[in-house]
DNA sequence: CAAGCGTGGAC
DNA sequence: TGTCCAAGCTT
């Protein structure tokens, strides 16, 4: 089976900044570093991020020395934005400890921050041609169908994961585990797969039993809670926006943020959001709601505007000027805040 | 070890 | 509008 994949990807294999063609090696640096981004995010978004991200900084050495302010700027709107600090804390390791090479095994690579299981197999196949088994979510739907695998994930992860590592040819395995991330997203895809052109068809159980568009069964997943909360969209007299740098862990660690109120199932009344407040001024609430949905939460924020004579200091704070926003370490929900505030404030 | 952790696009 | 989902990791 191994063999009619290669066969195929020798023919099809996707054109990406990140991988070399058919046959040859990438950098195992620009390897890692399109894994980490491409972690629950889309190739269409990843793009623009990578080639920013290798323009900036060519060699892990590079990304090293960079500080950690600058990684995360160049890594807003990505989302995930532990991976952003552990991608750094990574680099730093390779940079001072390793020499500026990347362990080639999985099991020095999984040492790593940020390289779990996934990412340390993904690594070591693609930029080492290690046989080992990446399973991902390509890879768990492409063998759910085959062998018709019916048990929900996630308890089915443990079965998918041997029939994967039972596949994993000695020739070329690189090339096969970039072959298994194709098949996922072109052919053997969630809705719709395109069997006539699969070139696994003959041997998938699923398709013989019809169950293919069924595949993988998947646990449910909980709703998602309602939280509101007020943002103080503060300006002064230059017109310049007061942000704000979160906690350096959980939600959007160390990212900034218009100052709010928490974020929480009541909507906070006009003084309990008042007492919170970043600075004093005259507030005035606009028009309209900024929604935004996490992965576990939606939110709902009111927005408070103000205006201060000068730039008065606020723990933590930051006073930056409209056209500056851009290089600012925005989150897109907080993206999301300031436009509201520039469009009904100003 | 279940829960926490972002975002944008497809349908 | 809602729902799913995309090359998962950490605690």
């Amino acid at each position: 089976m191994a063999g009619v994949l290669l066969g195929w990807y020798d023919r099809h294999a996707r054109v990406l900044p990140w991988r070399a063609p058919p046959g040859r090696r990438m950098d195992p640096y620009r390897v890692w570093l399109s894994e980490i981004m491409l972690q629950q995010t889309t190739v269409a978004t990843v793009g623009p991020y990578f080639q920013e991200f290798t323009r900036r900084w060519p060699t892990v050495t590079d990304l090293a020395a960079a500080e950690l302010d600058d990684v995360l700027r160049a890594w807003a709107g990505l989302g995930y934005y532990a991976r952003a600090r552990n991608l750094h804390r990574c680099a730093r390791v390779v940079a001072t400890e390793l020499g500026g090479s990347f362990p080639e095994d999985e099991a020095g690579l999984r040492q790593l921050p940020g390289i779990g299981a996934y990412t340390a197999a993904a690594v070591a196949a693609i930029a080492f041609d290690q046989p080992a088994a990446a399973l991902d979510g390509n890879v768990e739907r492409v063998l759910a169908r085959i062998y018709a695998v019916a048990d929900p994930l996630p308890q089915a992860k443990p079965a998918l994961q041997a029939l994967a590592a039972g596949l994993v040819p000695d020739q070329r395995p690189g090339d096969y585990t970039q072959a298994l991330f194709d098949l996922g997203a072109t052919i053997c895809t969630p809705r719709k797969p395109r069997c006539m052109l699969c070139p696994w068809a003959q041997w998938c159980e699923a398709r013989s039993l019809s169950i293919q568009e069924e595949l993988p069964a998947k646990a449910a997943k909980a709703a998602k809670p309602l939280r509101r909360g007020v943002a103080f969209f503060v300006t002064d007299g230059t017109g310049s926006i007061l942000l704000r740098r979160r906690a350096e862990t959980g939600l959007l660690g160390g990212m900034m943020e218009v100052p709010s109120t928490g974020w929480g199932a009541e909507v906070p009344d006009l003084d309990a959001a008042l007492a919170q407040a970043p600075v004093q001024a005259a507030w005035r609430l606009l028009p309209g709601i900024v929604r935004h949905t996490f992965t576990h939460f939606e939110l709902e924020l009111s927005v408070l505007a103000g205006r201060v004579p000068a730039a008065v200091p606020v723990p933590d704070g930051t006073w930056v000027a409209p056209d500056r926003l851009g290089g600012e370490a925005l989150p897109t929900v907080m993206a999301k805040v300031v436009r509201h505030g520039l469009a009904h404030a100003t």
